[in-house]
RNA sequence: GCUGGGAUAGCGAAGUGGUCAAACGCAUCAGACUGUAAAUCUGCCGGCUUCGGCCUUCGUAGGUUCGACUCCUACUCCCAGCA
């Protein structure tokens, strides 16, 4: 996002001069998508750009059942501190490799952070790819003993959240993923791995991300490095798969395609 | 040039006279998902289908047989050993 798209935000806002920001009145800004679609990128995009237009201020709380692992940085893919561009970020590195971190403490996170950050009269923009986390928060999951049922009609979403999904036509995805394996495959994975392994071994729910296996499979000499990377980029898909299966089946998501998507969404705020 | 082994669906790989559209694994495609979800699980997976079936396949061409992926002959290609 760069000056380039200025102009065409202040006409927005003259539209109906509605653009005034107003922490409990705006809903909080969800950003979804596959693995490697660029949803942090978004965020960080979208909050810079309020900031910079003195809108509002931003703070994104990340809705990612691996983020939350303190460690795995690399494997995770978690955002660096410049990357951040400022921006706070929450829901990351909340917890050790070996700790129990379900979706109702995730829940019960994000609702504080929300209330929090809404204090401080910014506001909360989540990003994540795990959907059982964002449907648990934006449709109000009950955890109770009540034994399963189907719930197929998750029609009714809290008007307190708005949704986009980052839309990748399949090829360019697994494109990316590709990009996105190679270039971690240059940062110290390796050691990563072996911290992770020595520290928690192999039974922690954590370490069960397929990049570790992988890594580790490398590092004995099992696989090549570009089979490790051709394979974690593969098992990046599968991922991306479920989780587009996962959002497909929720019908408030709005589908933008990542280029424009800041502009996109700054709009729906001034013209809502 | 001789000898031995092999050619099976997108890939790998079983099958060695009928019960084979062909096990199994991988990939693909689709789906499920309310306390560890980057997890866990399900279906499909030659073509057509009213989902009962129908049709075309197992290197190529012939042959034997009621019947062949399975046996015989020739040819093509690949691998190994010998010259």
């Amino acid at each position: 996002m760069s000056a380039k798209n200025k102009n065409h935000f202040k006409d927005s806002r003259a539209g109906d001069g509605s653009a005034v920001f107003e922490a409990d009145k705006w809903p909080v800004l969800v950003i979804v998508g596959p693995t490697a679609s660029g949803k942090t990128g978004l965020a960080i995009d979208v909050a810079s750009e309020l900031s910079e237009r003195g809108i509002c201020e931003c703070e994104i709380i990340s809705a990612d059942s691996r983020a939350i692992y303190k460690g795995m940085d690399i494997g995770t893919a978690k955002p660096s501190r410049e990357e951040m561009r400022g921006v706070p970020h929450w829901g990351i590195d909340l917890v050790e490799p070996n700790d129990r971190f379900t979706v109702v403490d995730f829940c019960e996170y994000a609702r504080q952070k929300i209330a929090e950050i809404r204090k401080r009269g910014h506001l909360p923009i989540i990003a994540g790819g795990t959907g059982l986390y964002v449907d648990a928060l934006v449709y109000d999951y009950q955890f109770n003993d009540v034994v399963k049922k189907t719930y197929s009609d998750r029609q009714e979403m809290s008007s307190d959240f708005v949704v986009f999904g980052i839309d990748w036509p399949r090829k360019e995805l697994r494109e990316r993923l590709l990009k996105r394996s190679n270039k971690l495959f240059i940062q110290p994975i390796e050691e990563e791995t072996l911290r992770m392994v020595e520290q928690y071994g192999w039974d922690s729910q954590a370490m069960k991300s397929d990049i570790y296996p992988i890594c580790w499979n490398m590092m004995r000499g099992l696989i090549s490095r570009e089979q490790a990377i051709e394979l974690n980029a593969l098992d990046d898909w599968h991922l991306a798969k479920r989780q587009l299966t996962w959002f497909k089946r929720n019908k408030n998501i709005i589908w933008i395609p990542l280029n424009n998507a800041a502009e996109r969404i700054i709009n729906f705020y001034f013209t809502r």
